[in-house]
DNA sequence: GGGCGGTACTG
DNA sequence: CAGTACC
DNA sequence: GCCC
């Protein structure tokens, strides 16, 4: 991008930190996304803009007409419009309550009404053009136009640093080099639902999902009425959607009497979410999406089978929401519409997710019954276990009730009662085995997808929880067998609390994460994620690039002081990015094997890491030797006089943990099998026999798992490390170490660890929660 | 509102 | 010591 | 972020 690199000087540091500032809309939550660059930045060129909520007088009322009358344009004009009306008085003046306050990100409440879009970039964007129903989406946009303000998350220690551009500081700015804005024009969408008018019930926008739906459905394409059939004008509703909250009575009451038109079908609000995730209107899956007058009691209850979410339970008073039957009398297609839903097409391509079919192939339909019954069998030692077991390991991974959560084997000594009962499906999970059938079988893979992205970009965040908590969160999701489409389903499941069962939701709602646009629209965001993949560079490091002005590897090299390993990490980068086949992972074992075998017959070597686990690629290739009797002294110079052979073949190019300390027993390197090929990571780790168990476990993985389970070891009063398990430590006050303690297992079996912990075993590839 | 794995190496 | 890394 |  920039031909000629020069340091920035000060002034141009300020002014490139200013433009990396700004301003997001954000709807639904407000909690701080922020790449928050901590630089040195003096803080008193900077003003910092109050975007406040000042247009909150935005209520309910606001909703409806606004969404219904105004086009898409006209709406995005309003947006336009609204911003800049804050933004004439917000001056440098202070803010400093609101910013601060924004940074804490509390509720997530309130936010979510009309305020919404409105916070927009200062910088004056054309205008959308008149044109009505042009085939532009100008209303997609708007999520993409937003820049904020940001605050600070956390870090107490920089708390009032935030860096705002005055309206004209983003334009101005352009002479800094890359800092400008790279806007990520929303890919255009289809305006899918072009033709169609609906109608909801209730017909607004109090809730904030079902008003998310709403915007979403206008957004491509439909029209949203007032009545049910608006006798002045031609409009003729073709859908009918209705609140699951709603049962088919309530519905009839809520109309008072109005007739449902003949054309129109009546569906559940899940049903638009549907649509987009295909692209196309496609036609509703009666017992999934048409909503219906119920029968007799029994009847319903027989005909509830797979698909719909578990609460519909039978003893579950007559809530029944859409887990309705097909209306009587069978729905026409509307008139529009119908013309798009050629019915062979439909059954041609088999959705992406249907679960349906799919899944009954495991457990037709034991969703509807889960939570209670299963309790009182382990109630016992769950109470017992369930404050020790971390929630989301000792659980079968399917977890497939969704009451699933905790509790269960942890505890297996004294009782092991639930242990056995469903362990066969490990293969629906076990989707790694080929690298891209994984994400097909799975039926929350969209939404997985999404939540993956956003874990990434939490990652450059710098939060040190908030991405182990989607991992589980993700993990949690992957384990599910059936497709979860609402934040109650996915609030019950473990790791999956209020925030996420949100994000999950609307998802599946609107088949898009708003969050997710503002994040990738960060101008740092591929820097970053560029800088992170150099190994040996963290994110203060990245950072510190950052603020120096590079934003290309080729600024690295030229400029940019690096450590060794960076070094190593940048000149072979494509390498250490590529994964590396199982088959040439173990090509790389033999390789080391054959060595070992010329120094002494009794050194053993294992393959480990995800290969242990069974993946079908792996990042880097980890290799543990061992020997019956060596000391770890002994086990020292093994590695040494292994490494140098090694690199006397030229299979070993790199060894990063050069000024290993005398007692050192891993290495961390590079190895190639031959010359052209790529680079390879290459970990090696010498284990003495008494600590061969402890590091099977560790040195296996996953890394969630091992938190896991050392937790749960902890929260028994032991320690479990790569070394072994170990009980008896002591600590004062300060929790500083008085007491070491002694190894409670030790030796070669890895089961003993699991054993006396009280985890029933796993084999490794049962391991896999990333 | 505080907890969130335990360790080794680098500079 | 903070940062980065390993699983 | 989630959970206690």
């Amino acid at each position: 991008m920039s031909p000629q690199y020069s340091m920035p000087s000060k002034e141009e540091k300020i002014q490139f930190f200013q433009s990396l500032s700004k301003v997001y809309s954000q709807d639904d939550d407000d909690e701080e996304l922020d790449l928050d660059l901590d630089l040195p930045v003096p803080t008193n060129g900077l003003s910092t803009s109050s975007e406040s909520a000042a247009s909150s007088g935005a209520g309910s009322t606001v909703g409806k007409k606004r969404l219904h009358e105004e086009s898409p344009a006209d709406l995005e004009q309003r947006k336009v419009a609204k911003v800049e009306k804050p933004k004439k008085t917000a001056g440098p003046t202070t803010s400093s309550t609101r910013t601060a306050q924004s940074g804490s990100n509390n509720d997530e409440t309130d936010s979510d009404d009309d305020v919404v879009f409105m916070k927009s970039k200062p910088v004056s964007r054309p205008a959308p053009k008149e044109t009505k129903s042009d085939s532009k989406v100008p209303s997609s946009l708007v999520s993409s136009s937003s820049t904020r303000s940001r605050g600070n998350a956390k870090r107490p220690d920089a708390p009032e640093r935030r860096s705002t551009m005055p309206a004209t500081g983003l334009v101005d700015t352009t002479n800094i080099p890359r800092a400008t804005e790279i806007r990520h024009n929303k890919k255009r969408e289809r305006m899918i639902f072009d033709g169609i008018s609906f109608y909801y019930i209730p017909n607004d926008t109090k809730n904030p999902v079902r008003r998310k739906r709403i915007a979403r459905l206008q957004e491509l394409g439909a029209v949203w009425a007032d009545d049910l059939n608006e006798r002045g004008k031609t409009t003729i509703v073709s859908y009918i959607f209705v609140d699951k909250k709603h049962s088919w009575d309530m519905m009839i009451s809520y109309l008072k009497g109005r007739k449902i038109p003949d054309a129109a079908i009546v569906v559940n609000e899940e049903y638009s979410g549907h649509c987009i995730e295909f692209g196309r209107i496609v036609q509703p899956i009666p017992k999934r999406f048409l909503v219906s007058k119920p029968q007799t009691e029994a009847d319903s209850l027989s005909n509830i089978p797979s698909l719909v979410p578990a609460k519909s339970n039978p003893t579950d008073h007559n809530v029944s929401p859409y887990s309705l039957k097909i209306k009587p009398k069978k729905p026409k297609q509307p008139p529009q519409p119908e013309s798009q839903i050629p019915d062979a097409d439909e059954q041609a391509e088999t959705p992406p997710d249907d679960p349906p079919p799919k899944f009954e192939i495991f457990k037709p339909v034991e969703v509807s019954k889960p939570v209670d019954t299963k309790k009182d069998a382990l109630s016992d030692m769950i109470v017992k276990s369930k404050r020790i077991a971390d929630a989301s390991m000792f659980i079968e991974p399917e977890s497939d009730e969704e009451e699933v959560s905790k509790g269960e084997p942890a505890f297996s000594k004294t009782s092991m009662p639930g242990g056995s009962k469903i362990f066969k499906f490990e293969q629906h999970f076990l989707c790694n085995k080929g690298p891209q059938k994984q994400s097909k079988d799975c039926p929350n893979a969209r939404t997985i997808e999404m939540l993956e992205k956003l874990l990434e970009y939490y990652e450059l965040t710098g939060d040190q929880w908030r991405p182990i908590a989607y991992r589980k969160a993700i993990a949690a999701l992957k384990r599910q067998k059936e497709k979860v489409c609402t934040s109650k389903e996915a609030k019950k499941i473990s790791g999956i609390g209020q925030r996420i069962a949100d994000k999950i939701e609307e998802i599946v709602e609107t088949n898009e994460l708003r969050r997710l646009d503002y994040a990738m629209d960060d101008p740092n965001y591929e820097t970053l994620s560029l800088f992170l993949k150099i190994y040996g560079c963290g994110l203060q490091q990245a950072k510190v690039w950052i603020s120096q002005g590079h934003r290309t590897i080729d600024d690295l090299l030229k400029h940019a002081k690096l450590s060794k390993h960076q070094r190593i990490g940048i000149e072979h980068l494509d390498d250490f990015d590529t994964r590396i086949p199982r088959e040439e992972v173990k090509e790389h074992g033999e390789v080391v094997r054959s060595v070992l075998r010329e120094m002494d017959s009794d050194l053993s070597m294992e393959i480990m890491g995800s290969y242990r686990r069974g993946k079908a690629d792996c990042g880097d290739i980890d290799i543990m030797v061992t020997h019956p009797t060596a000391t770890a002294n002994e086990l020292h110079k093994v590695l040494e006089d292994l490494l140098e052979r090694l690199f006397e073949s030229g299979f070993l190019k790199a060894d990063m943990t050069s000024s290993r300390r005398m007692g050192g027993m891993t290495m961390h390197g590079a190895s190639q099998l031959r010359p052209g090929m790529p680079w390879r990571r290459l970990d090696i780790l010498m284990v003495p026999n008494e600590c061969v168990g402890a590091a099977l476990l560790y040195f296996t993985g996953d890394d969630i798992f091992n938190r896991s389970i050392r937790l749960l070891a902890r929260k028994k009063g032991l320690k479990l490390n790569q070394n072994g398990l170990w009980k008896g430590r002591q600590t004062d006050a300060n929790s500083k170490v008085i007491t070491e303690g002694t190894r409670v297992v030790s030796g070669p079996d890895e089961k003993a660890i699991f054993d006396y912990l009280g985890v029933e075993w796993r084999e490794p590839h049962e391991r896999i929660y990333h």
